[in-house]
DNA sequence: TGACATAATGAAGAATGTTCACTTATATGA
DNA sequence: TCATATAAGTGAACATTCTTCATTATGTCA
């Protein structure tokens, strides 16, 4: 049995780095194109493949993309885990690392983010399996839990007025949204200039001073 | 020419009520279905045309689908501008009641305002004919105007620190955008729940708590 | 080597946005 | 009234692109 064991494993393994080769393709082509301009074609030749073999690894073209996309949330609720867990920090001082923490986010890959947010409210959600609404669901979750756990760690240490912790955990994630959103948008009539630090900053200063005891 | 003008005007009147029909009938459809599951054929049939003589009217179908748009875009603007020019009531005031403007705006047509937002960045624009585009930013910027104008009267009458107004015409923005993709997020795992008014209230309270003096 | 499983493909299918030559309806003017 | 010009509207065809499926190549094991 050991033997169909490690065939199995390099199975397992040869397929994941298909399915990793299309996902880089993927993202190259959406980059360069948006969604609806890149084309399935485009992207099974940008990874030496045939359309139909895509299809052997994603149910779709919005499973395609919503794969891209989890990646990226992986990423953003890794960070926040850790700076919810992260020992020596007082509330006050993980809210501050929040602004650093969503603009090196939103650095690691703009345009995926972007289109992350897009999907909240799509109709690319209705087309995906069941396994990826789950996946994206869970992500979310497990990120919000730990914006909330901040706020928590704030009343506890009686620096922020008792809110409901899920209801800020909302608000900053909001924030966050709809800052990239707009930062986007803005950008198409001014494309060199970059506001999004400054007002994620502002507004983080703000929901700070607002949550204040006192 | 007296005559020559009457026909004109009345052929001009007969084109617009042609294209609020259309646009109805647009409307009916992208609620029942959303953008892409809408096909063209489907809103001809239900305007009662074929789906060429859309075209007569409308460039392409995101130029039919931003068109719908700025309807509810013109509907915010005016009723921020109302609120900006309306005697009698103070910042804070004005402040509270873009809850209730901003949840109105909200109910006047849900998932209309959703695409909206959904397009701020989306492939979308790119297609759109220029005339359309500047109509968007136009009202956009005629909005964000007045959302300043209300912060600057708070700071004229000493209530508030000295935050540069349009930033904070941003932040409103971006709660708002924000705050309603993500209640539409939420609300495919949990459709009957509607946290949208709560969640605005408490975030411009949050706000208003943020940037009063002292 | 030959049978079998797996991976991949090319071509066809299906859906749909868009265009265009043509028809119908309407208005104009002698 | 009738011929003609203009505008509005249509049906059919086009073009693109996502998706599927029968078939072929590839590698594996007995």
């Amino acid at each position: 049995m050991g033997i169909a064991e490690r065939k199995e494993r390099e199975r397992d393994l040869q397929q994941k780095m298909r399915r990793k080769q299309i996902l880089d393709a993927a993202k190259r082509l959406f980059h360069a194109k948006g969604f609806t301009a890149a084309t399935m074609e485009d992207i099974a030749q940008e990874a030496e493949l045939s359309p139909a073999a895509i299809y052997l690894y994603f149910k779709n073209k919005d499973d395609l993309y919503v794969s891209l996309n989890l990646q990226l949330l992986e990423y953003l609720s890794d960070r926040l885990e850790r700076l919810y867990l992260q020992e020596g920090l007082d509330a006050e001082e993980k809210v501050e690392a929040l602004k650093d923490l969503f603009y090196d986010v939103y650095n690691f890959d703009p345009l995926i983010l972007i289109n992350l947010f897009h999907l909240q409210a799509s109709d690319g959600l209705r087309n995906l399996p069941p396994k990826r609404l789950s996946q994206l669901n869970e992500l979310a979750g497990k990120s919000l839990k730990n914006l909330a756990g901040i706020f928590d760690q704030g009343k506890d240490e009686g620096r922020y007025e008792d809110y409901h912790s899920t209801a800020l955990a909302d608000i900053v994630w909001i924030i966050f949204t709809g800052a990239v959103l707009w930062e986007e948008s803005k950008r198409m009539i001014n494309p060199h200039k970059d506001y999004l630090k400054d007002t994620l900053d502002l507004a983080i200063d703000i929901l700070r001073r607002g949550i204040r005891k006192g």
